[in-house]
DNA sequence: GGTATATCGATATTAGAATATCGATATACC
DNA sequence: GGTATATCGATATTCTAATATCGATATACC
């Protein structure tokens, strides 16, 4: 375990967490991997190799033990110790994201979100308090904060973007459908709406069903 | 143009896209493969080759034309006949999705959201109706909606998954973090918050700036 | 008009990911 | 205890995508 691990297989682990996890309250204590392809749609080689990166292995004859694997994927994508992150642009898609419980399970911690119009400010979203802008670069830095959540509209983001840095945050999460700049050792992950939804009207215009679960 | 495209080359399509449209209000008629790179973290090979998918080609020393490549992009992407779609959970995640504006400029029309609960019913969400779930098919089949999305949490939403099938849907975007079961002939595309997020943490946690814009 | 240069497009190479093949091994059953 | 079988893990192969190389060409400038 803990090898070189690519990008596609880093992205698959969740899914199999997530299964695991919905698995291991009612069914026995142990998981093959061609259970585990055929619930998701991967091919139980590509589960294998997935699960070598991460575990020290199953059993012959009877597969892995799921208790082991989940806590192994847990422990490699980091999610028993918890990342916090703040969020800017408490719009419709920022409070759902702040309000979303979820992101417990994936060791992520929302601590506030920011927002440039007082009107929203002081308000509390599902516990989560919305500050006002000027008052995030203070908090990141008392707090340490290295991950910032960007839901502002497209024209916003770059600017929002710029005062993260300024806080010395290290990796964006953003949502707004704008390419930013940043300085190299800043890691921006673009959540990527249009691009899911030209793969899958483009499928759905050529009605070829090749890709299906893409 | 029309060639086979990849997966790849198609989800970066809309990010061309997206910046060309910010570019042609001010900028003058032509762009290059280099520039566009260089503004969206591409290698500019990979952008000429991208873009040689869709259009039938730049000049040299000049480039592309700005309106004829957004253009080209646009058609290849159906951005111009626009696919109706239907929502099933008005949650905030998917009042969000109900009242972003953008969609629009995807090709996209959400003509009305459901939910099973009663209380958000009969409710608008920037004009859009949120409607009970039990109506939903009656209004798929009359209006041959083909494109349903799921915004329910993730134990509901196998079973509206069925529903949509049930009601003629033929592509399911899925906002749940759980994978959908359904006929080979229903293209399922998940929106994996949890893929992305496990990117970025795991980047973040080995303090590897190697894969800046992922 | 001739030459220099920026840019394109096509082909070739390299890198990366998915899939197939094969031998090994732990359990189950006789 | 011995044999059959499900499953694993490692290596090899194929497929896909990214990158590099090279020649071609349209404009700009002298």
């Amino acid at each position: 375990m803990e090898k070189a691990i690519s990008i596609q297989t880093l992205q698959r682990l969740p899914l199999y967490l997530q299964y695991l996890r919905a698995l291991s309250a009612d069914k026995g204590k142990n998981v093959s991997a061609k259970m585990l392809g055929n619930a998701l749609g991967f091919g139980e080689i590509q589960v294998r190799k997935d699960l070598s990166s991460v575990s020290d292995g199953g059993k012959p004859k009877l597969g892995y033990c799921t208790k082991e694997l989940i806590r192994d994927i847990e422990v490699f994508l980091g999610y028993d110790n918890v990342n916090d992150a703040v969020l800017v642009g408490a719009g419709k898609l920022g409070k759902a994201l702040l309000s979303y419980q979820g992101f417990r399970d994936y060791g992520l911690n929302i601590v506030a979100g920011f927002d440039s119009n007082s009107e929203v400010c002081g308000t509390d979203e599902s516990g989560k308090q919305i500050l006002h802008l000027s008052r995030m670069e203070d908090l990141c830095r008392r707090m340490k904060i290295e991950l910032g959540i960007i839901t502002v509209p497209a024209n916003e983001a770059q600017s929002v973007c710029d005062t993260l840095v300024k806080s010395g945050i290290r990796a964006v999460w953003n949502f707004a459908p704008v390419h930013l700049d940043a300085p190299k050792d800043v890691i921006i992950k673009n959540e990527n709406i249009a691009a899911s939804l030209a793969v899958l009207s483009k499928n759905l215009a050529q009605k070829e069903n090749l890709a299906q679960q893409i």
